[in-house]
DNA sequence: TATGAATGAGTCTTCATTCAT
DNA sequence: GATGAATGAAGACTCATTCAT
């Protein structure tokens, strides 16, 4: 009777292992240079398993692309829980977390940039990737239409507020991403006079 | 007569063409994934005429984002060349036309960022790419220092605030690219707005 | 249960196929212009295969020579094991065979002499090929010792002989297998009328 | 009149200079490594004038073979002008300048070796390459054939002892130029002791 | 379930050669 | 007589994927 879970739990196990070592392999040769096969030597396995817990090599990368989003959502719950005192701050959190994910995990950025697609369907914001991964930006929503609510942010349309914010902090983003040898303020420092010039713009 | 003329045109004309369908397929399925066999087959002449006209893979590369530099410096002359009344408004001028042309040309625009490498050597910011090296940016920094001058921006570190400059441009054009199922704010207004934002947030 | 040991002996018989299939067109058309995908087709597999048994186009010449190197050793332990009157017997003997053995695999022999480097190193004789190293010309040395030390070869340094030697041996061999149409000797003749040359030569 | 004159020198000149280019190529890089297009560009022409002189490659080479026969052959003759006081010294002569050309021209000499072909038809040594080019063995086999007729060499087989000589010949080059590590005598005493054991082992 | 074996199509690049002009 | 343009085949090697077992 433990026999078929333990068998599950195996192919769960086996499942993440192709996933970290898939991640590991883009983070150290970049999106386009991982293979199946390199993935198969990275966890001694054939290539065929791989096959047998994923349709195919996009699958891995969706996979991937999702876990990504929510591990930034799961911090997000975190800033959430916490409670702070103003929505302006909570977004400023969101924000700096954010940024702070897309850093620590270039590569996982860029994919998740170069494959995900998004768009407003019936006001809903909707990607293509993963589920549920559009949470991410709509907490920024929210908490854009908290700090409306309490006139910490001019009452404008939402999404235009999101679009001027998420431009700017997606630039910053890849722009350190893509030109690592370029004299960048230190990332706290970027990070705050960013938002302070988006604070204050905005006003 | 003129028949090595016509053979001359018909050559230069056979390259317009290779690098036509490079920008073409580029654009289709991502810089990574243009072979010279699919450009060989796209323009329906061997893999060799390819060869023939340029030295390699990356000549055709350096090729485009030579073609796509000498577009945006060509529309910065002229905005130079108007003389317009404050440097704030040049600068603005030269982001707005920054902006226009890598959105009508947003695999050029791609493709440069996908590419390039830029960094700072005693104090001078250097842009390479392949060979050549190019300077786009320069005559945003030199209006930043007018706007300074004239006390129309902080007196703040060049390179600090054109990063934030540059980090939001870059932010909302590659946004616009990626995502073009966006209800994004039309074009003009949107530049407007970003531009309201960091004239107001860095002031 | 036998199935996997098929499997294994499967594998095993279509590495030896290649390897035969490379020295025959290395026989036919020449070292240079054997091509993995000629290769291939001779033993009307995928090009992909090979390389699932050979790490590449090196390691398959590698393993051929390594193949003749071992034939020749083989022959002169046996020769070494018998043990002959005197060492310039035994030298003859050595030679006869490397002869032998050259000519009746000529192929092996030309791929050795056009890859192998030979030098000398702290005195001591370092034959080369690949990663791999050779002491076929050890025994050699060996026996010409012996034989200076008996008086049977003049007392003179033994890389003098040896080269002297080794030259008229090897360039026997080389006219013999590139110039098969010319009348030479019947072998063993050849081989007793070179060996009497050299004895009486050096004396 | 002149005209016509001029223009068949000029193009035998041109075939000069592509002769020139196509052996210092091959010396440069080796004889798998030149090809039409670098011969043409070495020339500065176009790759069909070539096709317009010499039917293929291989004529080129053959070409290049034959001239070096010439060459070796030119040198010989002058060596039998000068008529020495006996055939022995003659041929020593000639083995020493056979050995010298061959090492002043390894490319070359391995060349020729790898695509020439000798035969006896009818007790007349022949060759395939470049017309008259066997004519340097038939001095080897006349020199010999004086020795014996002087009683400076065994009364054998005129072929027979050929082959013994041009064996350790060939054999000395040969490993020199493979084997250009090796600790080799000086050129000079390696032919002195060479011709040495030849002429007592011979006797 | 997991494997080893195998494939066909693909990568960039170079080759000798031909043909219309 | 000489050229520039063009080609098809080939070079080593890697890819994602499938199939029999």
């Amino acid at each position: 009777m433990g026999i078929p879970e333990r068998k599950r739990r195996q192919r769960r196990d086996l499942k993440r292992r192709i996933l970290d070592a898939a991640e590991r392999l883009f983070a150290k040769d970049g999106y386009q240079n991982v293979s199946m096969r390199k993935i198969a030597e990275e966890i001694e396995y054939s290539t065929t398993v791989i096959y047998s817990l994923f349709r195919d090599k996009s699958e891995i990368i969706d996979d991937l692309i999702a876990e990504g989003y929510r591990g930034v959502y799961r911090r997000y719950e975190e800033i959430l829980a916490r409670r702070p005192d103003s929505p302006l701050e909570t977004l400023n959190s969101i924000i700096t977390e954010y940024v702070a994910f897309a850093l620590e995990n270039p590569n996982h950025y860029k994919l998740w940039f170069a494959t995900s697609e998004i768009r407003v369907i019936d006001g809903q914001l909707r990607m293509r990737h993963g589920g549920r991964s559009y949470h991410v930006y709509h907490t920024w929503l929210e908490q854009i239409d908290q700090c409306k609510a309490e006139g910490l942010l001019p009452d404008r349309d939402t999404l235009t507020l999101f679009q001027l914010i998420w431009g700017s902090v997606h630039g910053m983003i890849s722009l350190r991403i893509h030109h690592p040898q370029f004299p960048w303020l230190p990332l706290k420092q970027h990070v705050k006079e960013l938002l302070s010039v988006l604070n204050r713009g905005l006003a």
